[in-house]
RNA sequence: CGGGGUGUAGCGCAGUCGGGUAGCGCGCAGCGUUUGGGACGCUGAGGUCGGAGGUUCAAGUCCUCUCACCCCGACCA
């Protein structure tokens, strides 16, 4: 490809929208551009990565037998209503209505479709396991698009449904499907850490993420420094210290006049945090709820939200616990009627803890688990953080940053259930097909890919992904016989199947070089009447700092040893 | 949805307080001189000042409404 015809220009300012690097190199190396909040379009140098990874993932997909095949973008809403799923995506749902009054909904996903056409299909487990699989555009309308290409509206996804007749096969597809994801991620050059994630609203009883760790990563991930354990935030655990407080001592009103915060009330009671119990409320699904959680740690929402198996949780406003006939500030479980109380195990970890009294500016001390009041539902609903014990081996947690570039589900019966999928097994009987589901972004992976390798100066492409290997880079092409070499080593390279950039451009030689490591080609080639007087070129690797020269003769050899 | 911010040329911005001929840098076009890490000179093109309504002799600037985009939070398979 000759740089002159290339659509899509590289700019040297940084825009103003981004912030993320990747964003800000997309933009700069003129691969993508904004058309709507999280609606690209991709110029072609980020078309073919995108292709590149693709093919790489429909390779590996391929390998793992999958089959590909290709479902509807535009989905019947009633189809999602069957599933409840409507109810769960919420307003993440794009939804619209054809000129007959139907309402259609954009796919934010397929496993409903498939389901449905699996059904359609399946008979018998003579016909299982099946891997099916398709790379198809998304929509999902998120609440807060951002940083470019890592969390947009409109995308594109390699989604895999697996379907077993039993458990077992399950596990085999999973791993399977875990084997395939890291290859691909090798493939791509890309170190994806394997994590314990939340499944969400679908619920299933396994799920994992594949990390790529980065600053601008949406997600926190937990691991522990000395075994394997890793999981998102949303899912992770850790063991709780014990804080003692002694035999369980009667209770005793304290007043606390205008003393509302845990640390407020801590400090004036001259107690550690963790040695109180806070009381937050929540609405889940329209009705409050209490929790009830050791004064040191927060709640994890996700973790009740799924206790909870509600569809929408928020904190409650005070106008909502005082019109419950709640004392906000010094709410406590002790006492209190008509309402759920939710604890978490954290309560179990000490006696003697500091909570409220129902009763304004007063709180208790030495309140004890069960004791003194009763929980409804105990759980673990607490966040895990830095520097508390990893739940398997006991040594420190520490936490980083993540972007999430695939996500893998156990789904179970649920769908094939309410989407009537049944099998018959080998003894006549109809079961639930049992399924899972395997996602990647890919224009997340090519965002991620960028996060991850890049300088100050630009783009540092990973030569599988790489939208070009060579950029072909003539310095002075007036002088003819630079432009002569160069077109005849264009003629050349191309017809060796090298993918070529060549910066035909007359810009001068500072330019050209700064577009060359901005565009982040793996290998560079300049040919200036100074590589010409001894027969040569010279070729640099994006990576490297030092370049080195090669005659002309050998270039086709030394550029193939460094792909 | 809550909080904060920004909309002026393809991109980055000034001008808005205090109303009076719409500017700068980059980029773009032409010519010339240059050129191994974003060269220089001259000439030139390019703007519904996000949109609508209002106040005024006069609005980029003041008022009302509205839309879009960004950041934080909520939210998010």
């Amino acid at each position: 490809m000759r740089m002159s015809r290339l659509f899509g220009k590289t700019q040297r300012e940084v825009p103003a929208e981004a912030d993320t690097v990747s964003h800000q190199l997309l933009i700069r190396a003129g691969m993508i551009h904004q058309e709507a909040t999280g609606v690209y379009s991709y110029l072609p140098l980020a078309w073919r990565v995108l292709r590149k990874i693709e093919s790489i993932i429909r390779d590996e997909m391929n390998k793992a037998g999958g089959q590909e095949l290709s479902m509807p973008v535009l989905q019947p809403l009633e189809l999602w209503q069957e599933t409840g799923r409507d109810q769960a995506f919420g307003k993440g749902l794009f939804v619209l209505t054809d000129r007959r009054d139907r309402k259609l909904a954009l796919g934010p996903t397929h496993e409903e479709i498939i389901t449905q056409l699996v059904g359609h299909n399946v008979q018998s487990y003579r016909d299982l396991p099946l891997l099916l699989y398709q790379i198809q555009t998304k929509f999902r309308d998120e609440p807060r698009p951002r940083a470019g290409l890592i969390r947009v509206r409109e995308f594109t996804m390699k989604d895999l449904y697996s379907f077993d007749a039993d458990e077992a096969g399950l596990d085999r597809s999973y791993q399977l499907m875990i084997e395939a994801y890291q290859n691909i991620y090798a493939r791509c050059e890309l170190p994806a850490l394997l994590v314990e994630a939340d499944s969400g609203a679908i619920g299933g009883k396994d799920s994992h993420e594949f990390m790529v760790i980065a600053e601008s990563g949406e997600d926190e991930i937990i691991g522990c420094d000395k075994c394997h354990y890793a999981a998102n935030v949303e899912k992770a655990q850790s063991t709780k210290s014990k804080v003692g407080g002694g035999d369980p001592l009667p209770p005793e009103e304290v007043s606390t006049p205008g003393l509302g915060t845990i640390e407020e009330v801590a400090s004036f009671l001259k107690v550690p945090a963790s040695q109180t119990l806070k009381a937050v409320f929540y609405m889940a699904d329209g009705e409050l709820v209490f929790v009830s959680i050791r004064g040191d740690i927060e709640v994890n929402e996700v973790k009740l939200k799924n206790l909870l198996r509600c569809v929408e949780l928020r904190l409650a406003s005070e106008e909502e616990v005082i019109k419950a006939g709640i004392a906000a500030g010094a709410a406590s479980p002790i006492g209190i009627k008509g309402i759920k109380i939710i604890a978490d195990d954290s309560i179990t970890t000490g006696t003697n803890f500091v909570a409220g009294a129902n009763k304004p500016d007063t709180h208790l001390r030495n309140v004890n688990y069960p004791r003194d009041f009763k929980a409804d539902i105990m759980a673990d609903i607490a966040n895990a953080h830095a520097g508390d014990s990893c739940p398997s081996c006991g040594a420190k947690l520490s936490s980083t940053h993540g972007i999430e570039v695939g996500h893998i589900f156990k789904l179970g019966t649920f769908l094939s259930e309410k989407l009537n999928a049944p099998y018959i097994d080998a003894k006549g009987e109809a079961r639930p097909i049992i399924m899972g589901c395997y996602g990647i972004g890919l224009g997340r992976l090519l965002a991620a890919a960028i996060e991850q390798n890049h300088d100050d100066k630009g783009i540092i492409w990973p030569v599988p992904i790489a939208p070009y290997q060579v950029y072909l880079c003539p310095l002075y092409r007036e002088n003819s016989k630079v432009a002569e070499v160069a077109e005849k080593v264009y003629a050349e390279l191309e017809a060796k199947e090298f993918e070529v950039l060549f910066d035909d451009r007359e810009e001068s030689p500072g330019v050209k070089f700064n577009d060359a490591d901005l565009l982040g080609i793996p290998l560079r080639v300049t040919i200036s009447p100074r590589t010409l007087e001894k027969n040569s070129v010279e070729i640099k690797q994006r990576a490297e700092k030092e370049a080195q020269l090669v005659p002309l003769a050998e270039v086709k050899t030394r550029l193939r040893e460094l792909l």
